[in-house]
DNA sequence: GTCTATAAATGGATAGAC
DNA sequence: GTCTATCCATTTATAGAC
């Protein structure tokens, strides 16, 4: 494997596991054993290693953006898609653990994600508006628009709030819960019948 | 005033405007014109400073936790009670903004700051349970502890949200809408006559 | 209580040899 | 591409005079 794509994997790593003010570049080099100054032949400084991993976060995220649009879902669909979503923060989730301190020092992290935010956000309101239609959801625009606000926090926060309630650090059994929370937020607009098809839908979800 | 207090205000402000890790001891003394070893004759180390900041926001936000357990709530206390949490999470929100940091490095603020958010559940559960009980609110058990944990995730970090979106980096406008915010949350398990009045009272809320 | 001076450690970053 | 050596700036923290 190329040095940059290792400096890329051990960064990943090492923020993940000890936050990212927490990891030097001299804690990366250290622990891939090679020197300060090789590190710096690849990147340009931190941030440099920071944008490049945000870059593979927008990716993957947009990814798992992009299907709920180009069609309409049901609900087992709606599982799936979210828990993509939650799949991407997780495995990038030093970046929401340091959110803003991280998009303060980085103007290009910084445009770039209020970006997938917005994109979360209207990605949650076509998927509602494709439930109305379809007639078993029901809610004005404006609660639309509330609902949509609400899912892309509970979506982004979800894991930090776990992860302050329940202390071990790492494990990540909670996707599954994020998962249910955010289903949580659309059940009460359904129509009855797919509001129970969802209550049973969670409970074999979260075993 | 004294110079202690004078330490927690300037901090304080500092923290507020700049970010708690980019504000270093040398900053706060320098900003106060007193000189770094004096800084040190009354706080230990700069968690001391983050410390003593938390304590007096634990106090604040405690009393804002109060009040609704104490009796049933209507419409109307309960902005009252949310515009509380909301403001206290403003004067203070350095702490928001570096939570994980912040919780990560100091074992007392972690322990003290998971109190405050279970209280945070188990005072939106008791208010539901109190709505219920007056028959305005129809939930589940289940969904009550799901709406209990929304609303905390809400209210802790909807400022957080907020503020990606809205580049503005001040201006406390943001709470009106963290309150509206977690109102929509419970609305759609009131009782329909409710949940116009609730409709009619956030409109004249916001303007 | 407050200041000056300074130690000790760390982190970011670069120059130049190989 | 990689390493060694090193510099500079910053931060935390303390000792000792006033």
């Amino acid at each position: 494997m190329k040095t940059r794509e290792r400096i890329l994997l051990t960064s990943l790593k090492l923020f993940n596991e000890n936050g990212e003010p927490n990891v030097s570049t001299n804690h990366i080099a250290d622990e891939m054993d090679i020197s300060p100054g090789n590190l710096y032949y690849h990147f340009r400084n931190k941030d440099d290693i920071i944008l490049s991993l945000f870059m593979q976060f927008e990716k993957q995220i947009s990814d798992a953006l992009e299907a709920p649009t180009a069609r309409a879902l049901n609900m087992e669909d709606m599982w799936l898609y979210l828990h993509l979503v939650f799949e991407s923060i997780w495995q990038y989730r030093f970046l929401y653990r340091d959110l803003d301190n991280i998009l303060m020092r980085n103007r290009k992290v910084r445009l770039r994600f209020k970006r997938i935010l917005e994109r979360k956000i209207r990605t949650a309101v076509a998927i509602c508006n494709g439930l109305v239609d379809a007639g078993i959801m029901h809610a004005t625009t404006e609660e639309t628009e509330a609902l949509a606000n609400n899912i892309a926090v509970v979506a982004t926060y979800w894991l930090n709030y776990q992860r302050i309630r329940t202390d071990k650090q790492e494990e990540n059994g909670d996707i599954g819960r994020g998962v249910y929370q955010v289903m949580t937020l659309v059940s009460p607009f359904l129509v009855e019948e797919m509001r129970h098809l969802l209550y049973r839908l969670s409970h074999d979800y979260l075993e």
